[in-house]
RNA sequence: GGAGAGAUGCGAGAGCGGUUGAAUCGGGCGGUCUCGAAAACCGUUGAACCUCCGGGUUCCGGGGGUUCGAAUCCCCCUCUCUCCGCCA
């Protein structure tokens, strides 16, 4: 969330920003309530301060009747007291209320516009792969191939749940093998996350785990989640600590599973591996001094660039427009990988990386200690390094070949311990 | 899942109705001493919020209650530790 003190005191920016974001945020009302809340915090402060003299007015003997006037004021205090603290409560959790629906601001050089179409093309990295016989989709390759079995998902667990089979079990763990050792060079500490979470973390993050349009999937009578991406967990697992400044910044690297409700998400373009409830990710996370973070958003994307090239496949990358952010991020950037089995070929996203400043920090209280004895709240940032449903729909489609069989690009194949994965069954 | 013990500042740990935002020790920081260091000694050292920038309010795991007044008494919850059970 954003300091109601800031909106206060840039309520105009603010507006502007909620309407580039086109969300739905009443920045007005929240500054009334907050002035609102702040007046009645004074009048409450005064009563307190009364009764605590009045209190200690009554630590040593006295003659009754003095002590008795000294009651009868401390009781009318308390009565006082108690309904302005309720009044107090219910204001602060409007205020609550409001603010959370506030997004955080958008940098200024985010390109402005309402859909994922005006996001801008930063670079392309590759080209669009040609191919000299009709291309398959990764569907039809998966299943030709028997790697992966989307009827058996379905008829287990429900519509867009898959197995993985054969090779693609192997491709799966090969995959978060080769990002892990890359980002264990670069720094960042390897974690296998939980695969739930406190709803208090989701919402810290970000997150809106209720509500029938939630991507969230709540547990059942335990006020906790599936997570959606293991930036949930990276981001939690400092909530309330204070950093001293040479700890920061902190590198680290979270695999885990991402449960997604996707509620209807149809059509051509989520078809197969790239909309799923269920996939394995590899995700970056960054806690850093402010003054670090465009930096440190910059290296998420070069680490992410690093990845697909070492895959040889072909993807650019994306400033993501003003209403296509999150509302925690402050600029976006996406790769786009070329997915050849989207209609006649079409760049679909695989990794995504966002600078989301102070606005997760301030909920979730992470902060450090500056020189001047102050502690200011981290800027945090996350990136995917690795989705592996995503990047399986790339590396199936783009390294078909004309018989059928897959080619493995080379980085992978030391993991692997195969070179292609051949048609069966013939 | 059952039984018991506990949760206080950066750490250890006292306090068990009013003089405690918190003793004491340790750590950190600053200083004295020293050629320098160590030792010793002295000083200092929590956070959030509001502010008419003088100050004020709140916080002793979390939430309720009793009281004129609660770190201290009562209730509920969470977590940690020990023992037993169960289990990959």
């Amino acid at each position: 969330m954003l300091d109601p003190k800031f909106i206060k005191d840039n309520l105009e920016a603010v507006i502007k920003n909620i309407a580039d974001r086109y969300m739905k945020a009443d920045a007005e009302l929240t500054v009334a309530l907050y002035e609102k809340r702040n007046g009645l915090i004074k009048k409450l402060e005064d009563e307190r301060r009364a009764r605590n003299e009045n209190s200690a007015a009554m630590k040593g003997k006295l003659e009754a009747d003095k002590r008795n006037a000294l009651i009868a004021e401390g009781k009318r205090l308390k009565d006082n007291i108690a309904a302005m603290e309720s009044e107090l409560s219910g204001l602060d959790l409007q205020l609550d209320t409001e603010l959370r629906k506030i997004p955080n601001m958008a940098h200024p050089d985010a390109p402005k516009g309402k859909e994922d179409k005006d996001n801008t093309e930063v670079k392309q990295v590759g080209s669009p792969t040609v191919f000299s016989f009709a291309a398959k989709d990764h569907v039809q390759l998966g299943q030709e191939l028997d790697i992966i079995d989307f009827d058996a998902g379905t008829r287990v667990s429900g519509t867009k749940f898959y197995y993985l089979k054969n090779q693609g079990v192997f491709l799966e763990l090969a995959l978060v093998k080769y990002a892990l050792d890359i980002l264990v060079k670069k720094g960042f500490t390897p974690f296998i996350t939980p695969d739930i979470a406190k709803m208090e973390i989701l919402e810290g993050i970000g997150f809106n785990p209720r509500g029938p349009e939630s991507n969230v999937y709540a547990l059942e009578g335990e006020d906790s989640c599936l997570v959606g991406t293991a930036e949930i967990t990276l981001g939690g697992y400092y909530s309330d600590k204070i950093f001293a400044k040479e700890e920061l910044p902190v590198k680290m690297a979270g695999l885990s599973h991402c449960f997604r409700r996707e509620a209807g998400a149809a059509g051509q373009f989520s078809k197969g591996l790239y909309r799923v409830h269920q996939f394995t990710k590899l995700e970056m996370f960054i806690y850093c001094l402010p003054e670090d973070s465009g930096k440190a958003h910059e290296e998420l994307r070069l680490i992410e660039e690093e990845i697909f090239s070492g895959l040889d496949i072909p993807f650019r990358v994306v400033d993501t427009c003003t209403g296509d952010l999150g509302a925690p991020a402050y600029r976006k950037w996406d790769l786009e990988a070329w997915m050849p089995g989207r209609g006649e070929g079409e760049w679909g996203e695989v990794t995504s990386t966002s600078n989301c400043t102070d606005y997760q920090a301030r909920r979730l209280n992470i902060k450090y200690k500056d020189e001047d004895g102050k502690n200011k709240y981290v800027h945090m940032l996350n990136g995917t390094a690795i989705a592996i449903s995503r990047a399986l729909v790339a590396i199936l489609e783009n390294f078909q070949q004309e018989d059928g069989s897959i080619k493995m690009p080379k980085a992978l194949v030391p993991y692997l311990g195969f070179d292609t994965i051949h048609v069966i069954n013939k």
